[in-house]
DNA sequence: GCCGTTTTCGGCCCGACTGTTTTCAGTCG
């Protein structure tokens, strides 16, 4: 069994031992030995077969023995017995906002029911109300919760909020009593998708604004309402808390509410070895009882304060997943993260040739507006019929057209021919290698036979990769977020590959992909790959993409020499010529 | 279940809010 099946089944014994009242710190043991899998860094395999799984942070004897066991036999009797003694339906309940292990035990014990169906009718027939630490808002709140479950439960694209999120933040700031104000949250780490809202705001008079905040239009529902905290759920489905704090506390607050969990714990674990208590509220004496801070308090001001007082160097929201960034931080070896202002210029762009809404020139005005130096063009191959690709005698006149362009002298902007290139089946490329290896680049895709196994998908890929024309590799995964997982395709061979092949792998940022996953770069740009920000665009207005690839580049601790788009219009020529 | 310069037991990150209580457990982030 592979390290990806084996955190699952890990996360899935915390869920079902949740559900059997245990231990929380149990519970949490093997949350946090997934965890640990998660972010290993050396080679799973390696690791386990050396027998030095134990030697992990977070992972002990119990754990490395079933880890051992899955990996070695495939299956695990503890995991598969504690699995048949739970009702499959239980699980769904703890969807419900409000229900967590111990109740559902409560309702499953008491009651015998395993369906949410059949907790509907639980809730309506007052069977619920009547157990014990329930009463008639919990039945109701139970009702709300599975009828809500389908638009609630739902996570949103990073993108799709950012205005919406923008808007409270500048409402919250208008408001007269307001001194400070933020967003927090997976938001503010750029996650690429976010669940709830939350905003962090400094003021002595908390009434006023928590009242504006939960009557802003489009409020469906407000789920507390208290004197340091609301929450609201919108009529789009998306749910915000809003926190009122003190301006000596805002910052630990805005600290703490950013988060991640795994961060904040670690921050908090390095806090009590320095002797100190850390939390929402401020630094304390670890020993001490009271809640006064400690003197120091009044001088931290902002996050690089706070980060400064624990021995740390500033670590940028987008870096603070508990991914080791605490650990680099004290040696000042953080990585100096993309800036939207450095990228020069974009690739793998679509026109009206195949599929995209505009013309060349027409997005190259786009792209002197965004004020770069260069734009690629990557329209489809033949194969991708649906969307109009290029045959070879239509790819050497787009080539022919891009030449009279750069020769005209009527742009700032340089374009470069490229071709977005379907890896066929069998991976071979599906246009001439003599045509191919006129353009300036290619971007190489999967756009067909997704069902493949990930050997197959897994060899096609590397076979193109091999292909001596082929600058770059498109949407490693062809995931869409929140609608669709990728094809199943090993993606650490992908990288090793493309490193020894020097070509680039994109982050195609079209806010749907956001593919390859972030969580990949850190590990590859230090071994050596290369990237591109890929907007994809199919028009003017997509090529704005590109800013969520820089957001997504900044959580892959990518630096600017390992980042295609920063260079100028020569070194962009050098790659496409020596690959340097 | 994990962990240890407070070391083989007894802690484990910390606090707000809700709904149920009559002082607190459960949930959530």
């Amino acid at each position: 069994m592979d390290k990806a099946q084996i955190i699952g089944i890990l996360k899935d014994i915390a869920v079902f031992l949740e559900l059997k009242g245990e231990n929380s710190f149990k519970i949490r043991a093997y949350q946090s030995g997934a965890r640990a899998l998660e972010r290993l860094e050396e080679n799973f395999d390696t690791i386990v077969q050396e027998g030095k799984i134990a030697s992990l942070q977070g992972i002990g004897q119990a754990l490395a023995l079933k880890i051992e066991t899955l990996y070695h036999e495939g299956h695990l009797p503890f995991y598969d017995n504690l699995k048949a003694s739970i009702a499959p339906g239980l699980i769904e309940f703890l969807e419900i906002p409000g229900l967590g292990g111990k109740k559902v035990k409560h309702i499953h014990d008491a009651l015998g029911i395993e369906t949410i169906e059949a907790l509907k009718v639980a809730c309506e027939s007052g069977a619920i109300e009547a157990l014990d630490g329930f009463g008639a808002k919990s039945a109701e709140k139970i009702l709300s919760g599975i009828a809500n479950r389908e638009a609630y439960g739902k996570r949103h694209l990073w993108w799709s909020v950012q205005g919406f999120v923008q808007d409270i933040v500048k409402g919250l700031e208008a408001q007269p009593l307001v001194k400070r104000a933020s967003v927090a949250g997976s938001f503010r780490r750029r996650l690429e998708t976010v669940g709830d809202l939350d905003f962090i705001v400094a003021s002595d008079t908390p009434g006023p604004i928590m009242d504006w905040f939960t009557q802003i239009e489009g409020v469906k529902e407000i789920t507390a309402k208290g004197e340091t905290k609301s929450s609201v759920r919108f009529e789009n489905g998306i749910q915000a808390d809003l926190r009122i704090v003190s301006e000596q506390v805002f910052v630990f607050a805005l600290h703490h509410f950013t988060g991640s969990k795994d961060h904040n714990v670690m921050m908090r674990q390095r806090a009590l070895s320095m002797g100190y208590r850390l939390s929402e509220w401020g630094i304390f004496d670890k020993d001490s009882e009271e809640n006064i801070p400690i003197d120091a308090v009044k001088d931290i001001e902002t996050e690089a304060d706070l980060f400064k007082f624990f021995g740390l160097e500033m670590i940028e929201p987008e870096l603070r997943e508990g991914l080791g960034e605490i650990s680099v931080a004290e040696n000042d070896a953080l990585p100096k993260l993309i800036e939207k202002q450095e990228i020069r210029g974009v690739f793998h762009n679509h026109t009206t040739l195949s599929d995209g809404m505009n013309t060349l020139d027409e997005m190259v005005q786009q792209a002197e507006l965004l004020g770069w130096s260069y734009l690629g063009f990557a329209d489809h191959s033949k194969s991708s019929v649906q969307a109009n690709g290029l045959n070879e005698e239509r790819v050497l006149r787009m080539i022919e057209q891009i030449e009279a362009f750069n020769q005209s002298g009527s742009s700032s902007v340089t374009a470069f021919s490229g071709i977005e290139c379907d890896i066929l089946k069998d991976g071979t490329l599906d246009l001439e290698e003599s045509v191919l290896e006129r353009l300036d680049y290619v971007v190489a895709s999967v756009h067909s036979s997704f069902s493949q196994s990930e050997e197959e998908m897994t060899q096609r890929v590397i076979r193109a990769i091999e292909s001596p024309s082929v600058t770059m590799l498109g949407h490693p995964t062809g995931r869409l977020l929140l609608r669709r997982e990728g094809y199943r395709i090993n993606i650490p061979k992908v990288i090793d590959a493309a490193i020894a092949n020097r070509v680039i792998i994109e982050i195609n940022a079209n806010p749907q992909r956001l593919d390859m996953d972030w969580r990949f770069w850190k590990q590859a740009v230090q071994r050596g790959l290369m990237c591109s920000i890929n907007p994809d665009a199919h028009s003017i207005k997509n090529l704005s993409y590109y800013e969520a690839g820089v957001n997504i580049a900044r959580k892959g601790w990518i630096e600017a020499d390992r980042l295609l788009n920063t260079r100028e219009t020569d070194g962009i020529k050098r790659w496409f010529r020596e690959r340097c």
